[in-house]
DNA sequence: ACCTGAACACCGTTCAAGT
DNA sequence: ACCTGAACACCGTTCAAGT
């Protein structure tokens, strides 16, 4: 192998796969931020060849893609039988709990334009807190391309959104940038303090 | 020079400086988006060997940051004598449409530590504005690195805001996080609709 | 099938040299 | 002072070769 007895090597021998090498990603961002995610780095953390890691993953915009989406599987969703406000007054406290832990994924989630399922259900429910915030993507492509991976029968709110609204042709979220404007000025403005 | 005839040149000769290299690195993100800036591209841009932009520019860092605040300063203050409530309004919308003309804008904002003047201006507005959505930063940190580079006598009150809140021992955004999610969900509950 | 070494085309940055 | 060529230490990725 590499000259080195074995006894010197990091870890005892085990076969590489697609979860190990994303574990190993995931370690390295939270030590190093997301820039730090490397083929070289990680393959390095493995104790391996930077080559290997192509048998597992197809390159390196799908390995940071892989890396975030367990971090959203990590919120818990809210219990049963919740009120729908409380609800999403305990999904948004824990998702920022989530983040607040790694920081780095915030960003991530950000930019991906290939998310995972679990990062494109928490996806959907920050979109629409955050709306007014950041109506700037360009919709109909990265919803349409959103829609292409999506599987048939998964997340069937998300694909009503999407076809019924973001996809219809002459959507402009200028409409929703305002509602969403009005909303917070109007509630500031009668706000009692 | 390079050999070839000066008529071959792109543009008649004139001397580098940190505004020409500044705008050749804006008109490299237009076409091909935050990534494609590069000191070696811009160099190229600018008919130029990549390692005279150092004389003008300390690093590839400081280039892009340097890039980021001009676009701020393209948006337009709401006209005087505006009511606060009309003024933020008019200002929420000229920031987006700026913002949908330079796309990348926008992630640059949210990711640079060393923002400029500019920048710092209109970050604040809408820090305010998305503090709901994303209260991850590390405020204590960039709020004192942003202080430290902050000229004596600029933007009073984004000063008087970090040091009488952000920079207090203790200061936590957890409860400013809490009611701004309140604020929005009270609001979309008592909506006419 | 899975892992690798060498190679290719790119990075940012330093340094010594030119004018 | 400003620009440059060569070099260094890094990238992601391909390809042919090993097992």
């Amino acid at each position: 192998m590499n000259g080195l007895p074995t006894a010197l090597r990091r870890e005892p021998y085990k076969r590489l796969s697609r979860d190990r090498v994303l574990r190993a990603a995931t370690q390295v961002a939270d030590r190093g931020g997301v820039k730090a995610i490397t083929i070289r780095r990680v393959a390095q953390e493995l104790d391996v060849e930077a080559m290997s890691l192509y048998h597992h993953v197809p390159n390196k915009e799908a390995m940071v893609d892989g890396v975030v989406d367990p971090v959203f599987t990590a919120i818990p969703l809210p219990a049963d039988g919740l009120e729908c406000r409380e609800a999403t007054r305990v999904r948004a406290r824990s998702t920022r709990a989530v983040l607040a832990k790694h920081r780095w994924a915030l960003e991530l989630m950000d930019s991906r334009r290939s998310p995972g399922p679990a990062t494109l259900h928490h996806d959907a429910l920050l979109g629409v807190l955050r709306k007014a915030g950041s109506p700037l993507d360009d919709l109909q492509e990265v919803a349409g391309g959103i829609l292409e991976h999506l599987p048939a029968h998964e997340l069937p709110h998300l694909r009503e959104l999407v076809v019924d609204h973001a996809l219809q042709p002459g959507y402009d979220c200028s409409s929703e940038f305002d509602y969403g404007l009005d909303l917070v000025l109007d509630a500031l403005e009668a706000r009692p303090t």
